[in-house]
DNA sequence: ATAGGGGTACTA
DNA sequence: TAGTACCCCTAT
């Protein structure tokens, strides 16, 4: 039942808006073995991804997105050869790192230095040494360029104008087009298609004329062209309920088209459910199985009925809250106040540079800050903003 | 989500 | 008492 728990997972992570489901979180509260070569290979793709995607969505470009990145590349190996945006990805977004802590106006301040450092002796010294097919020429400049500018303030001033979080974000959106394509469909809309190719094939067969199958024709084209996420969802749920509705194939997809139907609707609530409920103990690390049920054949609790068909059901974590803001996770009694905290030389750097990115948007700056800014409200950079203009 | 008024603690 | 830095509340 493995193979199900990846389909079902695969199709989890690929789908798009649901910023519940974590692929890291999913992949090891499921704990596939690793054996299953290729198939596991996809899901691992999908989910990084996945994580860079929401990375993405949530305009932060950081030192994790070259962790992802690196990790795609490791994934690939040996399959397939790196392409030009993935190369291009990595370089601007490992110059945009680094050109992002050019807030002071002389390279010997702040954190320049050691950024370079950190990730251009550092890290990319890693890369040389393994012979990845990251370290392009258009990297092998910018470390010049970049490492030039630690010495001389003119290159330092020149590299600080441009734009490179712009071209970072371009080349990784394409590098994620064009890898979603690669994968092509998850295996659970295969088993869609095939089974409204099956059911074409019942409907020629069985009745009507040259009109019904020019329709499933058309609408299994549709399947194989649109990648959307979304609509693989739809794709799914208008194939299973046909085939239900009609009873036209045969009673071994039936089956699995029941199983996956209910499969989903399982993890579903679960998700739902975690979200809903926040305010609960923080110690359930499993999630209660819900004990509403299409077939009430099962028992609450840890324990599965003995029955052929029982399957092992994914235990989600409870997600944490996404930005806890400090007024509520310090204090639980509202009467206390926030012990008074003063500001660090870097946090008013950041907020500095976060200002000049993202103009008053402050909630934009935390977001692309939250490590620096764990412990401060949106509200907390704007007063912080006002007495630094005062 | 953000801006602005105002409170608290501290310093000189 | 005034000034500063941080924090909180509330109207928009």
């Amino acid at each position: 039942m493995e193979v199900m728990d990846k389909w079902v997972a695969e199709f989890f992570i690929r789908r798009q808006k649901n910023p519940r489901v974590s692929p890291t979180n999913l992949l090891s509260a499921l704990k596939f073995s690793e054996s299953a070569g290729d198939c596991s290979n996809n899901l691992k793709k999908a989910s990084v991804l996945r994580d860079i995607s929401d990375s993405l969505i949530r305009g932060n470009v950081s030192e994790g997105m070259l962790d992802l990145l690196e990790t795609l590349e490791k994934l690939h190996q040996g399959s397939s050869v790196l392409t030009e945006s993935h190369r291009s990805a990595y370089c601007w977004t490992a110059a945009e790192c680094t050109v992002r802590l050019m807030w002071p106006s002389s390279a010997s301040e702040g954190l320049y230095g050691d950024a370079v450092e950190r990730i251009w002796t550092k890290r990319i010294g890693v890369l040389k040494e393994r012979g990845s097919g990251l370290v392009s020429e258009e990297l092998l400049k910018w470390e010049a360029d970049l490492r030039k500018a630690v010495e001389d303030d003119e290159v330092y001033k020149r590299i600080r104008e441009s734009n490179v979080r712009y071209s970072a974000v371009c080349f990784l959106n394409q590098l994620l087009k064009e890898q979603w394509a690669v994968l092509g469909s998850c295996s659970l809309e295969s088993v869609a298609q095939r089974m409204l190719l099956k059911r074409r094939k019942a409907d020629k067969g069985s009745r009507e004329g040259p009109n019904g199958v020019g329709e499933s024709t058309r609408r299994l084209d549709e399947g194989e062209k649109e990648n959307d996420a979304a609509e693989q969802e739809e794709e799914e749920e208008r194939t299973m309920g046909s085939a239900q509705e009609q009873g036209l194939v045969d009673e071994g997809d039936e089956m699995a088209a029941r199983e996956l139907k209910d499969y989903l609707l399982e993890i579903q609530r679960q998700i739902d459910s975690s979200f809903t409920r926040q305010l609960q103990e923080p110690n359930n690390a499993n999630i209660t199985p819900q004990p509403s049920r299409v077939n009430s054949t099962r028992t609450s609790g840890q324990q599965q009925d003995s029955a052929s068909e029982s399957r092992v059901r994914p235990h989600l974590p409870t997600p944490e809250p996404l930005n806890v803001s400090p007024l509520k996770k310090k204090r639980a009694n509202p009467a206390a106040r926030r012990i008074k905290k003063f500001w660090t030389p870097e946090e008013e750097a950041v907020l500095r540079e976060g200002v000049k990115e993202y103009g008053k948007s402050w909630k934009e700056i935390k977001n692309a800050n939250p490590e620096v800014f764990a412990e401060r409200t949106e509200v907390d950079l704007k007063d912080k903003w006002r007495n630094l203009v005062r």
